[in-house]
Formats: structure tokens, C-alpha cells, sequence
DNA sequence: GTCTATATGGCGATAGAC
DNA sequence: GTCTATCGCCATATAGAC
């Protein structure tokens, strides 16, 4: 029972210091606003992650390990490249819509620790070598044009990513604040990113 | 005298204000430590902007003018669009490889206030609607394949500034945290950039 | 494990002398 | 216009009862 207690807690701390660091980055996050959201107070807050920093930690390992998904369920599968990339671009961007805040929020803590990055990194399983050797062989088989596999990695993420991140800016600049036009335009980018893409690199 | 004393000491605040604002953000920035920087102390801050708010929204402003850029000499010079899209791109990454952490400031304050974010916009000369009607030009004269301009511009804009807003990122994953190899790659993509999208939208 | 109360330090902002 | 000194608040963190 205590167990429990102890588990159900700590998961609330989690879930309301998500919402909060994401919204107001380490520095803006207040751990009074986190202990209300939780309905605890403070003092419990620090009895199960000693300081800010540690549950700042905690918080942004967890969503940091979101952010860099399926990145390789698009390797290990079988699937024509035309198929892996638009249902990676797809989920990619299901991902983001449902949680908005969470592209600026990590490019905003980036550069707070870099070795802590490093060792996140590392425990996403990720291996971007295993992305490009996969780019490469595609690259080799003649189905799509020769460059760097990094670029290439790095257009379809950017691609993904950056309207996001920027939504604020896009929807008062395109869209004369009209936040629902904005939605429809990233509903319909799903499809538009990876036809820009494959214009780009498909040999036909 | 007194006139030149104050233009000074104004300048040293702003540019002092500008380097910690663009490394901290709005609530990491400490105003001693700006005062520091610009050689003087808190309160002399305070002479000149009365809070820190106020000191804040004149560097974001400042700031925000200089990363949407030349993005209308792109729409009034009559080179073709190749030339045109080259020539932009290659400056814009040169900006923002002089100011690396430009982009994440920028991304990271957008949502802090979006009507002074709109205020801003209003005033940067930039309009969307003659960048839009110059690509649909290009479109309708069958030089560029049909797709919603917006689309376009995002994407010339997402595949500039998120390799760099990632830097740390990219750093760590790409190039085993050698800096200078991360320099190289970003030069690199001044051309291979222009080089994607135009694969991706020239009708050949 | 959870609470109330409090210590401790830091930060934005102001008062007031020069 | 520039400085020193200080106020008042708020945030992290801890002490100690239950």
C-alpha cells in the first residue's frame, strides 16, 4: 500500500513537471506551480527529487527520449523508402501536434549540459549510423540520388521540426492568427513534406 | 558631452543586454550580470530601461529584425529564381553561423508575448504576400512545379535555421563533438541546401 | 510519506548622495 | 548621469511534527 501510494505520487510529480518544464523551461518553472499541479506541496516535491535540477533532469531525459522516436523502426523495416518516409514523417508529426511545446522546449535546454545530452543520447538506442548506412545503400541501389546521408537526415527533421517549433510566428505571419488555418496546413504537411522530399532525391 | 556620455553608456547596455539576453533567455538572464558586462551597475540599468521587461522586448525586437533578413531582396531582384534562392540562402546561413544561438533565442521568446511578437513583425517591412505572389510567378510560368507557396517558404527557412538552432545535438551525434567538423557540414550545406530544393521544385 | 513552518539566499527595483 | 546601500519579495531548500 505504501508502495503504491509512493508510486502513484512520484508517477503525478512526473506528469505535472512534464507539463510545467515544457511550457516554462528550467529557468521559468517554478516548483510551487509544480507542486500545485500535482496537489502536493513543496516540501514532498523535494522529498522525492532532491532539487530543481535533478527533476529537471528526470523530466527532460524522459521527453528527450520521445522526441527522437521510431528513428529507426524506419531503419529495420523492409519497406520501400517512399513508404518508410512518409509513415515516419506522419507519426513524426502526430507526435509533435499532440505535444506542441516539446520541439522548442528541447532545443531550448540543449545547450544547458552537453555531456548530459551526450549520455541521453547514448540511452536512446538510436544509432545514426545504422540511418545512413541504410540512406546509403538506397544511395547505391540507384533509387535515390547520391549525397550526404546527414544532410539528408537532417532535411527530413528540420523539415518536421521547424514548423512546429515555430507555430507562433507562422500563424500571425500566414495565417492572420487563425490558429485553425494553421493546424490544417501542418494536417496537410504530412503529405506535402515527403512529396518535397522525394521530388528531391528520387532518381526516376 | 553629457549627450555622448549617454549614447555610450546606452550602446554598452544595449550590446552587454544582447549577448546575455541571446545566450540566458528572458527569465536565465540576471540584470547584474548584464550590468557587468556592460561595465556599469544595476541601478544605472534601471536609469536607462526602467525594467527589465522593458530592456528585454528592445533587444528581442532588435534581435528578431536581424533573422528574418534581406528575405525581400529575395522577392525584388529579377535574378531567376536559382540565383535568387542560392544567393539567400548562403547569406542567411552566414548570419547565423555569426550568431549560433540566434535561432534558439528567438524560437524560445516567440511565444512569450505574440502580440508584441505581431507589433514586430508589422514592422520589419516583411510581407509574406509579395514573397508568396513571386513564387506563384515562378509557378504559373512553369519554371517551378505547383505547391502552396507557404509550403516552400517554410521549408526554405526550416532546412536553414534548424541545423543550426540543433547544433549541440548534431555536434553530438553526427560528429562525435568535433566542432570544427560540424563547421565544415553547415558550410557544406550553403550549397547542398539550394542543391535539394532545387531538385525538388525546378522543372527540368 | 506527507504536511506546516521557516531558513537562506538571490533578484528586481528604488532611495538618495554626489 | 552614475554610484552605494538597501528594501521587499519570491524561490529553493530544509526542519521537524504527525
Amino acid at each position: 500500500m505504501t508502495e503504491t501510494k509512493k508510486d502513484n505520487t512520484e508517477e503525478k510529480i512526473l506528469n505535472a513537471a512534464q507539463n510545467v518544464f515544457i511550457k516554462k523551461g528550467m529557468d521559468g518553472a517554478r516548483m510551487q506551480e509544480i507542486a500545485d499541479e500535482a496537489g502536493i506541496n513543496k516540501a514532498l516535491l523535494h522529498y522525492y527529487f532532491r532539487t530543481k535540477e535533478k527533476l529537471f533532469d528526470a523530466i527532460f531525459k524522459k521527453v528527450f527520449s520521445k522526441i527522437l522516436p521510431n528513428l529507426m523502426d524506419m531503419v529495420y523495416s523492409d519497406l520501400p523508402i517512399e513508404k518508410k518516409l512518409g509513415i515516419f514523417v506522419e507519426s513524426y508529426i502526430d507526435l509533435l501536434m499532440k505535444n506542441p511545446f516539446l520541439p522548442t522546449f528541447v532545443l531550448k535546454e540543449m545547450n544547458r549540459n552537453p555531456e548530459f545530452l551526450a549520455k541521453i543520447i547514448k540511452g536512446t538506442g538510436i544509432q545514426p549510423d545504422k540511418i545512413f548506412a541504410m540512406f546509403k545503400k538506397e544511395m547505391e541501389a540507384g533509387r535515390i540520388r547520391k549525397m550526404d546521408p546527414r544532410d539528408l537526415l537532417v532535411n527530413i527533421l528540420g523539415l518536421s521540426i521547424f514548423p512546429i517549433a515555430a507555430r507562433p510566428l507562422m500563424t500571425i505571419m500566414f495565417f492572420e492568427n487563425d490558429k485553425e488555418a494553421y493546424k490544417t496546413f501542418i494536417e496537410r504537411r504530412k503529405k506535402t513534406i515527403t512529396e518535397f522530399i522525394l521530388h528531391s532525391i528520387l532518381i526516376k
